[in-house]
DNA sequence: CACCTGACAAATT
DNA sequence: TAATTTGCCAGGT
């Protein structure tokens, strides 16, 4: 393969492989993989390659914002479905509604 | 061609 | 401690 792939919006494939790596049962934030693909601050387009994502096979689902808030459950067909397929994997959530990264948290590169 | 919006986050006031 | 501002990338109007 060569490395040379970056033949596309590199942000976007970037935060695709990133998200295709998220192991079962684990969640991550918006803002590690920005700064993960490179940039910080990018953390808002990281929703927009998720939001073009659904229905591409990543788990865009397990991707939430940094208060573990489901910032795109309206995303997914329904308010419920992005909590229901955590909930589903294991995850487990707060009194508030929000995952709790304490347990669940996982970074890129983590796995390899 | 210029301005605004959007699944966020960190720094500043 | 809460509210405000700035940064980032892509797309739509």
């Amino acid at each position: 393969m060569s490395e040379s792939a970056e033949n596309q919006s590199d942000f976007f494939e970037r935060v695709w492989e990133v998200v295709e790596e998220i192991p079962h049962g684990r969640v991550t934030t918006y803002g590690d993989i920005a700064e993960y693909v490179g940039t910080r601050a990018a953390a808002r387009t990281v929703g927009w390659a998720l939001n073009a994502a659904i229905g591409s096979g990543l788990p865009c689902h397990r991707v939430v914002n940094r208060k573990g808030e489901l910032s795109g459950k309206l995303h997914f067909g329904g308010p419920y479905v992005m909590e229901d397929l955590l909930r589903s994997e294991g995850v487990t959530f707060t009194d508030d509604g929000r995952v709790k990264l304490e347990k669940h948290r996982w970074r890129p590169g983590d796995t390899g």
